[in-house]
DNA sequence: TGAAATATGTCAACAAAGCTGTCGTAATTA
DNA sequence: TAATTACGACAGCTTTGTTGACATATTTCA
C-alpha cells in the first residue's frame, strides 16, 4: 500500500524536472520509424475544443438544453428537410438517443417534423424560426472564436485549417462530410484540389 | 399534431434545395458587422475531433477504460508527480469525478500515488510502466493521424496549427496551457512571438 | 394480393462521466 | 490550540450514450 515500499518505480519523488516523458529506457525504439508523439498538438486540440464547445454550452444552459440538442438543431438548420435516418447517419448515435433530445426540441418548438410526400414513412425535419435563430446564434458565437484565432495568421492559414481538418477525418467519411459541409450549389470555397 | 395542419411554417416540403440556411428573411442583419458563420470550420472541427478521439477509444475499450481514464493517464505521464489539485485544475472536473477513474487506474496498476515529502497531505501521481506505455501508445496513434493530416500541407502549416489552437483557448487559460504543453526546459518548438 | 422489408416510435434497463452535498481524517498553518 | 488545507468517500442526481424488444405505418417485391 505504502508507495514508498515499492522500490521498482522511479524514485525521484521530488523530481518535477522529469517532465518530458522520455521513452522507457531499455526499450529500444527507432526515432525515425517511431517519432516522438506530437504532445503539443494533442493537448492544444484538447483545450481548444473544450473552450470551443464551452461557448455554446453557456447559451444552451439558458434553454436547459445540452450539447446533444445543439447538434440536432445545428444540422437540421444546415440541412432543412433531412430525414431521421440521415440525421442518425450524421450523428452516429442510436435512434433512441436521438429520439430523446429530438422529442424535447419538437415539444418546445425548435424543430418541426413532417411526413415525407414521396415516402410517407419518413419524417423530414425543419427548424422553426426559433430553432433557426438558436442555431445561428450558436454558430455565430463559435465563428467569432474562429475569427479571433485566425486574426494573427496569414490569410492562407484558413485554407490550411480546412484542409487539415478534412484530412483528420477518416478517409471513408470524407466524401460524406464534404457533401454536408459544401452542399450542391454552395458558393462556399471548397478546398483546392 | 399533424404537421400538415400548420400553415405557418415554410411549405417547401420537398425542398432539399433550401440547403443553405439563409438568414431569416425580414430580419435585417448587417453582413459586415455580422458576417456569415463559418459552418465549414465548425463542422470540420466537430468531425475531426470525433475521429481523433475515436482512435483512442478503440484501444481504451480493450482495457475497459473510457476517455476519462485516457485524460488522467495522459497528463500523469506528461507531468509525473503532479498532485491531485493540479490534475483537477487541468481537467476542470470535480474531485469526485476524478476520484472514480483515478481509483480504477490505481487499482489496476496504471498510476501510482505517493504522499508528498514537503507536504504529506498531498498525493503525487506517477505512471507505472504499464500506464506510461498505454499513454504513449495512445499519443502515438493520435500523432499518426496528425502526421497524415499535415502531409499535404506546407511545412509552415504546423506552426500555424499550433498558433491557431492556442488562440482558440480562452485568453485567461493560455498561460496555464502553454506552461503545460511546453514545460520548463522543454526543447520543443514554442510558437514564435 | 400477400409477405417481407423499411422508417420510425417507444418502453425498459443499463453505463459512462459529469454534477452537488456532506462528512471524515490527516497534516499544515496561523 | 484552532482554523485551514488536501484528499477520500458515500449518496444521489443528470445527461447522453448503449442494447434489446416490440409496435405501427408504409412501401416493395414475388
Amino acid at each position: 500500500m505504502n508507495p514508498f515500499l515499492d522500490p521498482e518505480l522511479s524514485p525521484d519523488v521530488s523530481a518535477r524536472t522529469d517532465t518530458q516523458p522520455n521513452r522507457l529506457e531499455g526499450q529500444l525504439s527507432d526515432p525515425l520509424r517511431d517519432p516522438a508523439p506530437m504532445f503539443d498538438l494533442i493537448e492544444l486540440l484538447f483545450f481548444a475544443y473544450r473552450d470551443f464547445v464551452g461557448d455554446a454550452d453557456r447559451i444552451l444552459e439558458t434553454y436547459r438544453f445540452g450539447r446533444a440538442h445543439h447538434r440536432v438543431v445545428h444540422f437540421v438548420t444546415r440541412q432543412p428537410g433531412l430525414t431521421i435516418a440521415e440525421l442518425l447517419d450524421i450523428l452516429r448515435i442510436t435512434k433512441q438517443s436521438l429520439g430523446r433530445v429530438l422529442k424535447e426540441l419538437l415539444d418546445e418548438g425548435f424543430v418541426e417534423s413532417r411526413a415525407g410526400v414521396n415516402d410517407r414513412r419518413q419524417r423530414h425535419l425543419y427548424p422553426t424560426a426559433e430553432g433557426r435563430r438558436l442555431a445561428m446564434d450558436l454558430a455565430q458565437l463559435q465563428s467569432e472564436r474562429f475569427a479571433h484565432a485566425l486574426e494573427g495568421l496569414p490569410c492562407e492559414a484558413r485554407g490550411h485549417m480546412i484542409q487539415f481538418f478534412l484530412a483528420m477525418i477518416d478517409p471513408s467519411d470524407r466524401a460524406h462530410v464534404s457533401a454536408l459541409v459544401w452542399p450542391e450549389g454552395s458558393a462556399q470555397q471548397r478546398p483546392a484540389r
